[in-house]
DNA sequence: CCGTAAACAGACTTTTTGGTCTGTTACCCT
DNA sequence: AGGGTAACAGACCAAAAAGTCTGTTTACGG
């Protein structure tokens, strides 16, 4: 049973590397040599564990990209009190691991999105599944924030959802340029003055 | 002189299929014959006007992408009073026409921007520079709003700039995935929302 | 009307790519 | 301990890519 053991190692090993050099090159971009040199193996090793370079992306989608999206965007808030301010220390702290961790920049999912846009439908459907998850759950927490007095009961949950997740992305896009530090600080700062229209408020 | 209109002619038709066919495929999944095909040209003609794939990139972000934007989402703000009306119809527009016109779908800009990060740094320098361009605008936009009396003179005018970017660019990711109709309308409708805290407040 | 250069055609070269296939090593099971 | 299979190595192939080069057409100037 050691085998299964090595095999897994082996295929997350290359998963691992391949999601990043995908990111810093672009998956059309980036040959399987690249990864592979990356990893001194060979190419026999690559295609006794995977099919095809699209079969390999996609593992690299449900395994990684998903697990990473729900972890740091979803998990934290999920069935939470209090969302808004949940929502904020989510994101700000999403925006600090993106400041130190390079493979963070940049939010790789929407950076996939972009480049498969109307190329591979396939993949594409990969992808906006885990952003599907993303919005449903913001939803959820704020029509749950509104039952338990957190968030004012007149605001379009979903429109707020899709607000939040547009000035994300496009956050995290502006984030490549440096600066990072300044953007988030700027970014969390109207993050808080939008949401204070969103919130309950004790009735006078 | 009838020559050089017909070079320049030229030069323009190779261009803007250019343009069209590297937003679709992306700059690294289309070949120079992916262009070619479209236009019914050959080798010879492309790079007697050309001089490398990445030559011709930068001549089209150059010449066709920064008019695009300026003419878009820089001129109609340019020196207008009431900035933050402006904003908004200018988005609106912005955002109708990436309804209809397929080449607008995601924002073109930022989706280069997305795919050149960290792959090639002299094309992202001219990329970041329309971005440059339009925060300028925006906060110099805001900053006249203030003392024109239309902005909250509180506000930080380049964390919302900041911030309306973001959202924008976000927003049109988002619409890639279809039901933009929708998502524009409920974009418009938080930006709106937005705007409601940081307009100037006639004091009581 | 003709020579000359601009504008273009298209075969060719070199490099890179995804993918195949045969051969070799390492490890588990009996 | 040794046979058998999983795990890997790496040469190989066909297709596609950017870019070159030689040849042909077109059109302007004298």
């Amino acid at each position: 049973m050691e085998k299964q053991l090595k095999r897994m190692a082996t295929m997350q090993r290359i998963q691992t590397t391949g999601l990043e050099v995908f990111y810093q090159k672009g998956y059309f971009n980036t040959s399987i040599d690249d990864i592979l040199k990356e990893l001194s193996l060979s190419k026999g090793a690559f295609y006794y564990h995977f099919q095809s370079k699209e079969e390999f992306f996609i593992s690299i989608v449900q395994n990684l990209l998903f697990r990473k999206v729900y972890s740091s965007l979803i998990e934290p808030i999920e069935g939470q009190e209090d969302p808004l301010n949940k929502i904020v220390a989510c994101f700000d702290e999403a925006l600090e691991t993106a400041e130190h961790n390079f493979l963070d920049y940049g939010f790789v999912l929407s950076n996939f999105i972009t480049e498969f846009n109307g190329k591979n439908p396939d993949i594409m459907n990969y992808l906006q599944d885990i952003m599907k998850v993303w919005e449903v759950n913001l939803v959820t927490a704020l029509q749950k924030g509104k039952t338990d007095g957190f968030v004012n009961r007149h605001i379009d949950s979903e429109a707020v959802a899709t607000y939040l997740i547009s000035s994300y992305i496009g956050i995290r896009t502006l984030m490549v340029e440096g600066n990072s530090k300044m953007l988030r600080y700027k970014y969390i700062q109207q993050l808080r003055q939008y949401f204070k229209l969103i919130e309950y408020k004790e009735p006078a």
